[in-house]
DNA sequence: CGTTTTTGACCGGCGC
DNA sequence: GCGCCGGTCAAAAACG
């Protein structure tokens, strides 16, 4: 493959590096304030997820709930802040006074972070907005000059072989990754070496494999890039995507494949995306003694998308699955986003920067088993499908700060071993359960993860 | 009985 | 041209 790639295929790898360190901030300061509070609730879950590590479906209703909630909270605050008057009150006047002080104190401190978090929030706006034309910018120069790449870089997605190159370079590039998505995230992050944050993310890598005749075409339309959002906001853009996709799809019929490549942790012979498989080969790749197995979507009977799954090499229960192509028709409720997010192809490339071919993508296996995407989920839709902004959940760094479900990294021991429960220890619980909370946002897209990747 | 998996044959690209 | 290799086909087997 990496010969064919080289010479009659041509591959472009944008790499859009967004860490959104403003939109992280704000995020924090915004939630402090109700986080505070909500922080024992969310450790007591942590410790429940230590012992009974399975009920992954409940766990995440649960928080999915309270995240809701607490988006809740920032329009609650007003309600508070009056009910609190009127208790201060009914209260004995000796201490009204002193509770009316408070009060009042708190009141303006209260609108002060209001007024921070405004301002907060205008500056994440604008971030995004010049984000995005950052990337119609780039896009538009990728355009011009896509002879000369710009960080040209050849990945295999899968395969023992590629393991190689791309990963020196992988290793390279994400360095500044890890660097931005610790400080960003994981804040309480402690496990920490640059091999461990290097797992930080989980990115999604895509690739397109232009036809040699087709490149002009093809390219003119083509651009990559990664966005980070809020996570709510991603499911959003995933479905956005996705629709962009398939309507794209119908206009545009896959005169270019899209690879995307996603390492997640299972132990199951194959992820369960929600989509149907067909096996169609299995064959054993040169370097890895563990067989490839080639599937073929067959959700719809013309539907070219195929996947590839192999078990990574280096970490047996990492299992590295491979889509390519372009579904033809609606994945099915409960599709995994990652089945679909070869629709995103035609419109977004994501671009893991680190580029997927060897590490990036990782997904904690409880995820991966059972992300439902809902595909024209309701809650989808409403999300603001239309915004042509974009991003990908499946992206970046920055995503991966926000799926950071990475955190958590261990001994090298544990090869072999991913127990049913969670087999790692608690203070990385802790953060799991963090940003199981902001994977929750995410809810249908991807749940709440129990184990977690370390390389 | 229809569908999926298994598995060896087959094929095309590539390097020598 | 030959052999290697990744990928696919398809007949047979397994499955439900
Ligand atoms: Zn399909």
């Amino acid at each position: 493959m990496s010969t064919k790639k080289k010479k009659g295929e041509k591959i472009k790898i944008m790499q859009v590096d967004l860490s959104l360190k403003m939109e992280e901030e704000q995020k924090r300061r915004g939630d402090d304030e109700h986080h505070e509070e909500e922080e024992e609730e969310e450790e007591i879950k942590a410790d429940e997820n230590d012992e009974g590590s399975d009920d992954d479906d409940h766990n995440v209703v649960e928080e999915d709930g309270e995240k809701r909630e607490d988006e809740n909270n920032k329009e609650g605050d007003k309600e508070t802040k009056r009910e609190v008057g009127q208790d201060a009150k009914q209260e004995k006047p000796m201490v009204d006074n002193i509770v009316s002080n408070e009060l009042c104190m708190l009141q303006t401190e209260m609108d002060r972070m209001k007024e921070e978090n405004e301002l907060l929030r205008k500056a994440v706006d604008r971030t995004m907005k010049d984000y995005y034309d950052l990337q119609m910018k780039f896009a538009a120069v990728q355009k011009a000059d896509h002879h000369q790449q710009r960080e040209p870089r050849v990945f295999l997605s899968l395969g023992g072989d590629d393991n190689r190159e791309p990963k020196r370079a992988r290793e390279t590039i994400e360095g500044d990754h890890q660097e931005q998505a610790k400080p960003l995230l994981l804040s309480n992050y402690r496990g920490g070496d640059t091999k461990e944050a290097k797992e930080l993310g989980l990115s999604l890598s895509l690739q397109t494999f232009e036809e040699p005749h087709e490149k002009d075409s093809s390219m003119k339309e083509l651009a990559s890039s990664w966005l980070t959002l809020e996570s709510n906001k991603l499911q959003a853009a995933a479905t956005a995507a996705e629709l962009a996709g398939i309507t794209s799809q119908s206009i545009n019929p896959a005169n270019r494949k899209t690879r995307v490549s996603v390492r997640a942790r299972c132990q199951g012979p194959t992820m369960n995306d929600g989509c149907q498989w067909r096996k169609y080969g299995q064959k054993v790749a040169k370097g890895n003694p563990c067989p490839r197995a080639y599937y073929r979507c067959t959700v719809a009977p013309g539907c070219p998308v195929r996947k590839q799954v192999q078990r990574c090499l280096e970490d047996m229960s990492i299992l590295i699955t491979t889509y390519e192509g372009t579904h033809n028709h609606p994945l099915p409720v409960g599709a995994t986003a990652m089945a679909s997010t070869t629709s995103a192809g035609p419109n977004y490339m994501l671009m893991s920067g680190a580029n997927s071919s060897s590490t990036s993508n990782i997904i904690p296996e409880s995820f991966s088993n059972q992300i439902h995407s809902s595909y024209l989920s309701p809650y989808l839709l409403n999300s603001s499908p239309n915004l042509p902004t974009l991003n990908s959940f499946a992206s970046s760094p920055s995503t991966s700060g926000i799926f950071d479900m990475s955190t958590n990294f261990q001994t090298h021991n544990m090869k072999y071993q991913w127990p049913a429960n969670n087999p790692f220890s608690s203070n990385k619980d802790e953060e799991s359960s963090k940003s199981s909370n902001l994977v929750v946002k995410l809810d249908e897209i991807f749940m709440h993860p129990d184990t977690f990747i370390r390389h």
